[in-house]
DNA sequence: ACTTAAAAATGACCTCAGTCACTATTTATA
DNA sequence: TATAAATAGTGACTGAGGTCATTTTTAAGT
């Protein structure tokens, strides 16, 4: 039997809610709150499995909420629902860690089946917010390929000047003199098209060398 | 009524989709391919809308084939289907512009949701893989809060820097003298408490200053 | 065995970056 | 109004960064 917390200024709406998460037996809405600010003390006094949460809320909002509850307790699962196809939100709310995103939209069936999906590790997110969503995250994980060679040393090197490191501290740590670090500089300089270790950063941080590949 | 191309290397499964996907009456399944070469050339003869292809299947695998398919028609709507719950390959799918990506464990009907999720613009992640999915792609679009305070032109300048430019350019472009912008950087370098251009690079790119907050 | 390329090193050389001190104007705020 | 902070500038100094020529060793490929 999982313990619900209900986090929803509008009374009517908070209402229907609990009708619709009841008609499952493994859900018990124990606690109800109309704002962050209730929903973080009931938190205090009560044992909570779970948190359906709205976003647009008086006080404190469903965004600041979740970042509260999940950095005091971590392992309450936290589904935000909300009228709004945001994707501002949505990917705010995901950040703070938020287990799923729906809209009020969805079927009661959906949101019986996100809640299931949530306390087994799952994440639900509505069809059209990942849809906005996905492609602006896919943006930042992109690294453009490498369209030169570079050696091992001078990918360690490079990976080093991504650091930030300067010429000594690379020597130092490859154990190597500084003088050899300029010159694999100087060439790992001519072979990317690029000026100086600055622009060089730079492109190791786009490419995401030292990394493992995503 | 969508035309729908099945890819999928098992025969029996790919009868098993037929069945299903055909009990929606939106759905007509009008070719079938077993590998990506195969859906390649079914796509240059015939109309499709949607294609449902597994992952992993000889000659050509689906992520090699879904590039090829969005690059050439990219109305085309793809949905991924797999056995893995392999966040690897949901990555790589999606950025080649997968339009969805679930598990072969998945229930008929969420099979049959997802198609006209997709066709509706909506993209269908299995829970369990945006579970997977969703704390990696995060974790790239993090930026760390700034915690000084820079000014405007501290900002521009900065900004200028995480783009690799010197400071003759920099001076050039906010028409200001090579020794104020040296100035202006001397003061970052204290106030961010780094140590040279470099490191205020990986800064600003770290931290996305010049770029529309996500 | 011969060739090629990566890796390592040295020294000379020059430029740009960064620091510092000091000045001056503008703007906002206590 | 006085004070603080942002903005802009100059000049002098130091050092790190980057280039180049040249050498040596090692390892891999033909």
């Amino acid at each position: 039997m999982w313990r619900v917390l209900l986090v929803e200024d509008q009374t009517i709406v908070r209402q229907g809610l609990k009708v619709i998460l009841e008609q499952d037996p493994n859900i018990k809405v124990t606690h109800e709150a109309e704002n962050g600010n209730q929903a973080i003390s009931i938190l205090e006094q009560h044992i909570i499995d779970f948190v359906l949460m709205d976003i647009r809320m008086p006080e404190m909002n469903g965004i600041e909420a979740t970042r509260l509850i999940k950095r005091n307790w971590p392992k309450v699962k936290i589904l935000i629902l909300t009228t709004f196809n945001d994707d501002e939100y949505a990917l705010q709310a995901l950040k703070e860690g938020a287990n799923g995103f729906l809209l009020k939209t969805s079927e009661p069936k959906k949101l019986i089946e996100a809640v299931h999906s949530c306390m087994n590790g799952g994440l639900t997110l509505h069809d059209e917010v990942a849809a906005k969503v996905m492609p602006r995250l896919l943006q930042y994980s992109e690294h453009p390929a490498i369209s030169v060679e570079l050696s091992q040393r001078e990918l360690a090197i490079t990976k080093c000047v991504g650091q930030g490191k300067t010429n000594k501290e690379i020597a130092e740590e490859l154990h190597l003199s500084i003088g050899t670090v300029k010159n694999h500089i100087t060439t790992i300089l001519h072979k990317t098209d690029l000026r100086d270790r600055t622009q060089l950063a730079i492109f190791a941080l786009k490419h995401h060398i030292g990394e493992q590949p995503l």
